[in-house]
DNA sequence: GATAACTTGTGAATGATTTCACAAGCCGCC
DNA sequence: GGCGGCTTGTGAAATCATTCACAAGTTATC
């Protein structure tokens, strides 16, 4: 397989999500012009898209909703739980943890880490806030699939590298830093300020 | 000036984060290879990104750190602050507002919105939860810049268009849907499914 | 002031992504 | 079973973004 751009993973979870409000509409097939729609973008974009990874549709009908849905959860690996870590039990990291959305699409939040003695050992629902100290004991333990980075940006880096060769392959950062891993390491950040950045540029800039 | 793409506007807020790093550690010049190898991304890039705006550099010597840095304030738009309003103060909203790294970079929460009773009035810091009902007069009234939207997915929308015929003009959203705007609003998506998501497809897809 | 060692700024080349445009296939109806 | 109205799947074209490559400018040294 060809590698898929970033731009189309992304695009086909906004499919998926559209997909999944037309089953509860009660729709049975839906065109990739609706799903275009949804998602701001066009209808050939939608189905080169989809084209990388398969024939889905019926000419002169559309897609099945059922059957695309479906498709999509098989192509994006939703077809299975995943295990998430949380590293850092600041404000974020104790807002994700907390936030039901993950647990609704799979992604299964089992334990939290802090280094600060006064929140280790706290709980909140089904959750204690475990010792940094353990974490590549326990995650060697364990396997946790995804590993959430909510610590303060100038340790960022240091508990990337500890995860890493603990053995987690996959991160989400929110730490305002840009991590370095190795090639076999998945990361994507999320990067608020960045955001509110590009705010900033766009209300300065608006008229040019 | 030509429309400046996404990626490049990303790019400089890495740069600023840089440079700052750098005047930390008394660098007085910094070159576009040294600002590229903490970026992962290119000297060439680098020098192209800053083209767009104008040429900073000294060709043998680099950048002047606090040139640059001033620089890249101005055309963010960052030498002023910004007042941003939250709206939705479920966990999410809850976290950012108490966030220290926005008022840090100049954007101000200067009010905190929800529609449950149970919150409204409620108080952290200097803030104190308002009634989602007085929005638009208080818009009206305070002409915040930026909204930061953390609603529940459902509610999204409605409270968008109210934002926006209220007069908002820039909006950062983190509710797991897909906005529709129109083209003189600026919106901005954080999508954690969508991440997730993007992780799941990586680790299933790791070897082809 | 000539030379060597650097580094920028930028057209041109390459590469990636999006859009176009249309043949091919499907459905419903007469 | 043929026709009209739709919609997909996909090469080709167009657009957009990144990388290359090098002339031109700067500093340091002798």
């Amino acid at each position: 397989m060809r590698r898929i751009a970033d731009s189309t993973v992304r695009r086909l979870s906004l499919y998926l999500r559209f997909l999944e409000e037309s089953t509860n509409r009660g729709l049975v097939t839906i065109s990739s012009d609706e799903l275009a729609r949804r998602g701001g973008t066009t209808s050939a974009q939608v189905r080169k898209d989809l084209s990388f990874f398969g024939s889905f549709g019926k000419r002169g009908l559309g897609y099945s909703v059922p059957e695309l849905t479906e498709s999509l959860r098989e192509i994006l690996g939703l077809r299975r739980d995943w295990q998430v870590i949380i590293v850092g039990a600041g404000k974020i990291g104790t807002a994700l943890a907390q936030y039901r959305g993950f647990r609704q699409r799979g992604f299964r939040v089992t334990a939290v880490y802090d280094r600060d003695p006064k929140k280790i050992g706290t709980r909140w629902d089904a959750l204690t806030v475990r010792d940094m100290a353990d974490i590549e004991r326990d995650i060697q333990k364990e396997h946790p699939d995804i590993a959430v980075l909510t610590t303060p940006a100038d340790e960022a880096q240091v508990v990337v590298d500890r995860l890493v060769s603990a053995g987690v392959r996959a991160l989400l950062n929110f730490a305002p830093i840009q991590l370095q891993v190795p090639p076999d390491v998945t990361l994507r950040n999320v990067n608020m300020a960045m955001e509110l950045e590009g705010l900033s540029f766009a209300l300065t800039n608006r008229d040019r």
